[in-house]
DNA sequence: AAGACAATTTTCGAATACGAAAAACTCTGG
DNA sequence: CCAGAGTTTTTCGTATTCGAAAATTGTCTT
């Protein structure tokens, strides 16, 4: 039985990846291969090496390099996936993404940086809005939500519902069937962060929970 | 100038660790080391001696297991704790836990829920408190700030600052060095989530950043 | 230019990963 | 208990990584 070589990645390639991607991130921080040693304990010319993808680190060499450099160890090998390395956004008030579902009017925040980990949307809602609560909303991951302005009653699938005011706040499994509704008065404002990437969450968003 | 190794990793742990994940994986799937080889073109002893910890792939044999083996290469790297299925935690306004560092006094939100993917922390800063302006923060992951009230001046190390009031926000690279500061008037409530789990955020608290 | 210093690259022995094949375990049925 | 097939572990020669130090390149300053 042979050995699969046709589409196996070209270690050569990798190397020269992974080299590119960890020079990028020394030199966004302004640092000399002397500094990156001392802080990980891999020696210079190593390093030098594996910039230039004439070798590549083992398994240890990067558990060190993750640790002295503050990175998380799964970040250094994930290709597309991790925002750029230094990348800083700012979004002033009320710059959002809108995007509509039956129930919400949601406002997706820093949907143009690619790689987020976390999904920061402002959701309004107002109280003579009309409701399907049988569409529960469900995604993979977990679920933060902090109540700005207003009165928020978060209604749960298997759980009593909530009722937070401004400032009170939730952290929740997403998993679970949620919906969020107005409480009382005329309208909440309320910011939620997703552990889920955005694009993740929009396929879910349009599926309907059907009980 | 002597190579860090007081909190290094220990690597004969690490690679435990990962050889009981990848035999985990295989036994999952019912493979025996024969199929893994043929999918992964990785020979059959060094995979046995690999999820015995008794070596450690180099960065190429990674990229043909996960290829082969269907998995994404960074979640090969990802240590998993996962909050308990179905969790729901609320919060009312100023139900914190106080951390104090050098800089901030931070307020952690939910941090008696294990398994967090994402931190929440409310950060107060008053204009007249004095500042280290070389201990940098630097952890590993993302982080998302709202600013609730007041004007926040947002510096980071190799960036220009940012500079933002009530309503607005930021998404970044938490590797990167920065630091919270008060922008105009007395003082700034902000909102911070990171992506970082709670006790590797508090770990990195304590490190002083050193240019 | 030349010298001085910082940063990077190259060199080269020791340590480690790697694959092929041999040896040592399992199992199962007779 | 043995036989025999399937699976895992061990052995051993080759290839690669690794660190220390030397050599090179780059960047100021005079």
């Amino acid at each position: 039985m042979e050995p699969v070589k046709s589409d196996s990645p070209d270690p050569v390639d990798g190397r020269s990846r992974m080299g590119d991607r960890l020079r990028a991130l020394r030199r966004e921080r302004g640092m000399t291969l002397q500094q990156v040693a001392d802080r990980t304990g891999i020696s210079i010319g190593t390093l030098s090496k594996v910039e230039r993808g004439l070798a590549s680190l083992g398994y240890d060499r990067f558990e060190r390099l993750a640790q002295g450099m503050d990175v998380d160890l799964a970040a250094l090998f994930a290709e597309g996936a991790t925002i750029a390395p230094g990348a800083v956004a700012a979004a002033r008030q009320g710059e959002v993404t809108p995007h509509s579902t039956e129930n919400y009017d949601l406002g997706f925040l820093f949907s143009e940086v690619w790689g987020k980990t976390m999904t920061p949307v402002i959701a309004v809602h107002r109280a003579d809005r009309s409701m399907n609560l049988d569409s529960w909303m469900r995604h993979p991951g977990q679920e933060f939500a902090y109540v700005i302005e207003g009165v928020l009653e978060l209604l749960f699938e298997n759980r009593p519902p909530l009722r937070l005011c401004a400032g009170d706040s939730a952290y929740f499994d997403s998993s679970n069937g949620h919906l969020y509704t107005c409480g009382a008065g005329e309208q909440v404002t309320v910011l939620v962060v997703c552990s889920t990437p955005q694009e993740t969450l929009i396929d879910h968003l349009g599926k309907r929970g059907s009980n």
